[in-house]
DNA sequence: TTCAAAATCATTCAAAATCATTCATCAAAA
DNA sequence: TTTTGATGAATGATTTTGAATGATTTTGAA
């Protein structure tokens, strides 16, 4: 494995978890110890990490995203929980498609499967997805303001240049009659398409989506297998006859 | 194989995984270790590659050095004023191509024709597009990891939903033989298919473009109009044979 | 607290991999 | 024909790597 290879695995891994145990990276880069310690010394001079005994962490405490601004802990907690579930349903060297919205553009970080392909209509997810060096694919189309999505009838066309393993889509309600439902009916379009052109559709969406109805509807519910962070007991009852759930423990 | 055909593939692999191994080029070029780390020397002198032990990296786009490039007040100036008299040229209800680069971008915030359609394949333009709230639509296909650009097939076949009756085009070189030049080749097709497309095309350099070169060509320099701040009279003379100019006071 | 065991670290060294340079060959252009 | 440029092989130089060694730090029990 190339020395720049290593670095970045090491800033990747360091990013997602904060720390990292000198031996969880030995085996993770299947480098020697002695390497591995050579890695860290060489990054830590140019101050992208910061040497602690057993492994290294992340260099000062970072500048944090300013603008995490209306959202509570206990949101971004669940939001973040429901991304890695969505993330590790990723395989090595699929194609998938990643629908614009913040819930999934946090699964982007947990990312681990090698060689996929990521084609996304959200402008925001693109920069992440370079820093991971993932193959990326941006849709073409009209820019929608607000939420830095493409939508449109030219990034539907667009789309059809494309086939996926799995397509990742967020949601603004969940209900039992209604099925998923979002306020716009453009980007319920996309989210449409997407999920016609994927063997597997996911929709992600934390608890406090559970019973909301929105405008527009994208999926029914057994169209699609649901990953959400928590349910209770009665929610779990009544979703499961309709479709699949994935959920976090 | 071709030396060209060589370096299109290198640059290719590169575009997608990030780092490649020296050995692996070999094997997929089929040419000797010899010719591949010529190759390698070659490609970095173009600053299309860093060249790492083992192998070759992308360049890392790291702080610009605020001595020797491109970031002095002066090409500050400079740029602004090309960019100026490119936004001049806009007129109200036109449908316009705007090319990824700093220059093309250094043009939005001077646009102040009414009701304009942008098409664009730069990441980096969108922000300033949508806040001027002129409606954009954004080119899809891969997005070429250090520049912010979306190219290549995609790109180009999502091109060809649109007409514009401008386009303007960023270059790294102006040269009265060799037309005007860029670094990367995939770029250069995207550029060459926006004119094709385009009623008319203007090329925006600044006077530090003037007889440089560089390894990908866009169009000869009848096809376009030169935009530039500008110009000694001797240049003023080898240009205006063949191309219009448009050029700063 | 103090001590000893365990873990982690810094340093050194030799082997392996990679690199720069040189040179001979070949083909195309002059 | 000669010349030019690209190519591949060979050589020795340089860099990277993994293991070994002893030094240092942490841990846990007394």
């Amino acid at each position: 494995m190339l020395t720049e290879e290593r670095y970045r695995i090491i800033l990747e891994r360091l990013q997602e978890r904060g720390v990292v145990k000198l031996q969880e990276l030995v085996e993770l880069l299947e480098a020697s110890e002695s390497t591995v310690r050579r890695d860290l010394i060489d990054l830590e001079e140019r101050q992208l990490l910061k040497r602690i005994h057993g492994g290294a962490a992340l260099p000062s405490p970072k500048m944090q995203e300013p603008g995490i601004e209306e959202k509570t802990f206990r949101n971004i907690q669940q939001k973040n929980a429901v991304a890695r579930l969505a993330a590790a349903q990723v395989v090595d060297g699929e194609s998938i498609y990643i629908d614009a919205g913040t819930t999934t553009l946090a699964m982007i970080p947990f990312i681990e499967a090698k060689d996929v392909t990521v084609v996304t209509n959200g402008l925001s997810h693109i920069e992440g997805l370079v820093s991971k060096r993932i193959k990326s694919y941006l849709l073409g189309g009209m820019m929608k303001i607000h939420t830095k999505a493409v939508i449109g009838s030219i990034a539907l066309q667009n789309m059809d240049n494309f086939r996926f393993d799995r397509c990742f889509l967020g949601t603004n309600g969940v209900d039992v009659e209604m099925g998923y439902t979002t306020p716009d009916p453009e980007e319920a379009l996309i989210k449409r398409r997407a999920h016609q052109l994927s063997a597997s559709s996911y929709v992600l969406a934390d608890s406090s989506k559970l019973g909301e109805v929105s405008f527009a509807k994208l999926l029914d519910l057994n169209e699609a297998t649901l990953i959400t962070e928590s349910l209770t007991p009665s929610w779990r009852k009544s979703i499961s006859q309709k479709t699949n759930i994935i959920e976090g423990s």
